[in-house]
RNA sequence: GCCGUCGUAGCUCAGUCUGGUAGAGCCCCCGACUGUUAAUCGGGUGGUCUGCGGUUCGAAUCCGCACGACGGCGCCA
């Protein structure tokens, strides 16, 4: 943790504060901006910053907030640095609540304790002014948090404007200052579950053998017949964003057999919905010489792991966000399995009829997960309406051999994986069975042509996931910059 | 693609039904306060009532059109 933080102050002093008078921009135009941008309203100000940050005086930051939280430095003396959360001030005293990135603490700003300037200093400086400040950690039962900060000294790096963020604040508004919101504890608690569930799921996959490739983004079709493309000039020829690696995914898993990519993926679909994303980040796998059941075991044990580690990793965070680390430890596999049969008839249990062929929708998939503290598994779905690439069941034509695994708290379908179709000529007919014109997939059918081997795999939505973990309302709170059908700025 | 709700100060909203000179709280500014927890108390700044058109002596308010946003369903991960 303290290299992390001394990383991040060195970082910050090689882009932005050069110290040999050059402009950080690389080229001649930058360096006149540069120079303009000094020149003008702001320059004062510019020039004090840069100054104050060179005072000898002040050594680079050495102590992340949550250090301090866990009790590391209590009776010690630091240095911190990071934005006014909070501000209160009575009389004598400023009170000053202090974020970084890792948590949020209290410092106190006595008027006798202080220099003047940095007195008047604390109680000048608005919301989300950068600051650093130098005291004594305290215990004290009367600060948030029982721990807090008493100030020896107190330094504004820079004074922010009026900030537009307060509380009681609308969804719209938020989303129109995103770039701000950002800062929130609700959202950097997520980043931080995020980095662990996206680390986790490469460490899972490594871990068992897997290469990493990487697919196009720019494609020349689709892979899910129904799926809208997001379409773009590609030198006067249409071309279109990546929704799958799956076409490609079957080109490579006869090359390198064990494969997995987690990257973006674009929907052009209007889904006005609390778990649907335009651009969102997909994990997807594909394994070669094993079928359905192995790739569903891949996909139980890659959705625990990712539960493990944000467990071990942020446990603070976990309760934050409403759930427990005990509840996250107990996701492992295996999970209930029933299939698309079963799953009908327990819905007609409980009063829901469904006409066999369709798919389950929102509200199925919230009453088979009702009570479910573990996603479920469902499999063999009837083959009508199904992508063309999935594999007959041997048993029975009329099902495929693919699943999904449904979470609860309303997020419903985080994976969606099959055995893959082998026979060339039952993809051909499948492929004029759902409108499509075979000859525009013939570089993807030689799959079939060449050394076809049975083969499975699984597409998992990061964000799902992430937002099934930190039980959020909405997907686009699982992601810093959420794209939606109505908004894609900031 | 379908259905619904909303648009008034930087933010959150009242005012619209029943037309008559634009309101509150928060933020911000000034002042008080040496243990605040979204501090509190006193004073102050701040408006293209989403836009266009219509009705009217008079429109934030009534009518029409447009735009924007949010929510739900479908489709999917």
């Amino acid at each position: 943790m303290p290299s992390r933080s001394a990383g991040v102050a060195a970082r910050s002093k090689g882009r932005i504060y050069r110290t040999d008078g050059s402009c950080p921009f690389p080229s001649g135009v930058g360096r006149v901006v540069c120079r303009s941008a000094r020149a003008r309203t702001r320059g004062a100000r510019l020039r004090a910053r840069k100054g104050n940050l060179e005072r000898p005086e002040w050594p680079r930051a050495m102590v992340a907030i949550a250090e301090i939280l866990h009790g590391k430095h209590t009776g010690a003396s630091v240095e911190l640095r990071g934005w006014i959360y909070r501000t209160r001030t009575m009389g004598g005293k400023a009170f000053v609540v202090l974020r970084d990135a890792t948590g949020v603490i209290q410092t106190t700003i006595a008027r006798d304790k202080v220099p003047p300037e940095a007195f008047a200093a604390a109680e000048k400086a608005l919301i989300e002014s950068s600051v650093i400040v130098k005291g004594s950690v305290v215990a004290d039962k009367r600060a948030p948090g029982g721990v807090e900060v008493r100030a020896s000294d107190f330094h504004v790096v820079h004074f922010a404007e009026k900030y537009p963020i307060q509380e009681d604040q609308s969804e719209e508004f938020l989303l129109d200052v995103r770039h701000l919101w950002v800062r929130s504890q609700k959202m950097t608690t997520m980043f931080r579950i995020r980095d662990s569930t996206f680390r986790a799921v490469h460490e899972y996959f490594r871990g068992r053998g897997f290469w990493e490739v990487s697919p196009p983004m720019i494609t020349p079709a689709g892979s899910e017949g129904g799926s809208t493309l997001f379409e773009l000039d590609y030198f006067g020829k249409k071309a279109y964003l990546t929704q799958s690696w799956q076409l490609y995914a079957e080109a490579l898993v006869l090359a390198m057999e064990k494969i997995y990519y987690v990257g973006p993926s674009f929907r052009a679909e209007k889904s006005r919905t609390t778990r649907h994303l335009t651009e969102y980040w997909h994990a997807e796998m594909e394994q070669a010489w094993v079928g359905m059941d192995e790739v569903l075991k891949h996909a139980e044990g890659v959705i625990s792991h990712a539960c493990q580690v944000v467990a071990e990793e942020h446990p603070d965070d976990v309760v934050a966000v409403g759930r427990t680390p005990e509840f996250l430890k107990a996701v492992k596999p295996p999970f209930e399995r029933i299939t698309y049969d079963e799953a009908l008839k327990r819905l007609k249990a409980k009063g829901m009829e469904l006409e066999w062929g369709k798919d389950l929708r929102t509200l199925e998939e919230r009453a088979l997960t009702e009570g479910k503290t573990k996603p479920v598994v469902v499999t063999h779905y009837p083959r009508v309406s199904q992508a063309f690439y999935k594999a007959k069941d041997p048993k029975d034509p009329e099902l495929v051999l693919g699943f999904d695994v449904i979470a609860g708290d309303g997020v419903g379908e985080v994976v969606g994986g099959s055995e893959r179709e082998t026979d060339l000529e039952v993809i051909k007919k499948s492929l004029v069975e759902q409108g499509e014109d075979p000859k525009s997939y013939d570089w993807y059918l030689d799959s079939r042509r060449y050394g076809s081997v049975q083969h499975a795999g699984f597409g998992m939505g990061m964000e799902r996931l992430i937002q099934w973990i930190c039980r959020l309302d909405h997907i686009r709170d699982a992601v810093p910059f959420p794209r939606t059908p109505a908004r894609f700025a900031p």
